[in-house]
DNA sequence: GTCTATAGGACGATAGAC
DNA sequence: GTCTATCGTCCTATAGAC
């Protein structure tokens, strides 16, 4: 059994997986719904994944790391001033949120159906994630950008930027870009 | 059977049974666990409740019903300022959230689970508490205290509000109102 | 209003042929 | 690597006695 491998083919079956977690959750998302979505048939995805479990980690992997590379790249990208990168991180976030909108919401959104050892496993990745965060908060709050304490800053931030996903119309008028100025403006109080 | 009353004691196993849908989710909430939470068997829960949507419509109507009236009562005892209004808004929402921790958590986050007539039912009631947030959005903007677009702002607040639930520890040294407080300092770049 | 008992179906997962 | 077939379990909901 292909189990902790990572072959292209793994690769797209996540892929696929993270689609229906996200449309339906992933509760209510049964192995005959996944295998159809891939193609197979039900008896087949145990050949992929030890149990339903592990299809659910091996997502919330990829979103995880997906998003972290994302936000590396961004932050590498842009000018070095606190403002800048602060806009680069949104921007990435709310990418892998509202562009995917797949891995990394499953990621944001089910992390609580993971079980103990799973989420022992991947809360390193998700808090090399929220240390960058950090990072870019700290700079923004030494810069006298923003003020307040560090801890509670990135969480609303956070919590503002990982609720669009339920309300974010793909279809409106705003652009995830659009978003992450608005966002920003309001917390530096700066015009957008 | 008693359905669509309101009966004490259907608010009470409403209650109860808010408690579990926070604790494990609405799906992994059997009938036999909430029966056994409700020192009934779950056979006789269907004498209270037609089918487990019921259960959640009570929940979450519950849960929005009340947030209503405490974000309305505490706007009507605060300062007529535009600030004073935003703090008592917000000191609100995370005291429906964060001490309750019931049914309001479980009318944001348990929502996509309603069935089709369930959420248009229900919709009515969401719209006349988020009418409250916005026309406080309004008058903070009016004010100058805030600046943006009326509806990005609105969910921003709310997002940033809504995602404590994630994180917030009730044995931590910050209270619902220091969350409140640091939030709109946050937001309107007064100290907190 | 609560009980016992169970119907009837969906679910995750396995076995073994190809 | 995929198939067919199915096992055993758990689930929501019902029926009928008390």
């Amino acid at each position: 059994m292909n189990v902790m491998n990572d072959s292209p083919r793994r690769k797209e079956l996540t892929r696929q997986a993270a689609q229906l977690f996200v449309q339906a959750g992933f509760d209510r998302t049964t192995v005959r719904m996944l295998a159809q979505e891939m193609g197979i048939k039900s008896g087949s995805l145990f050949h992929h994944f030890r149990d339903k479990q592990e299809i659910l980690t091996a997502v919330i992997e990829e979103g995880t790391q997906n998003a972290l590379i994302i936000a590396k790249a961004a932050l590498d990208q842009c000018d070095n001033s606190a403002e800048a990168r602060l806009q680069a991180m949104a921007r990435a976030h709310l990418e892998t949120l509202l562009t995917d909108r797949n891995a990394h919401v499953v990621a944001l959104y089910e992390w609580r159906r993971l079980d103990p050892e799973a989420r022992d496993h991947l809360s390193h990745l998700r808090d090399a994630y929220e240390a960058l965060w950090e990072a870019v908060i700290d700079d923004a709050l030494a810069a006298g950008l923003i003020h307040g304490d560090r801890f509670l800053v990135a969480r609303f931030v956070m919590g503002a930027l990982n609720w669009t996903v339920r309300w974010y119309d793909p279809a409106g008028p705003r652009s995830p870009d659009d978003l992450a100025h608005e966002l920003i403006a309001m917390i530096t109080h700066r015009s957008a």
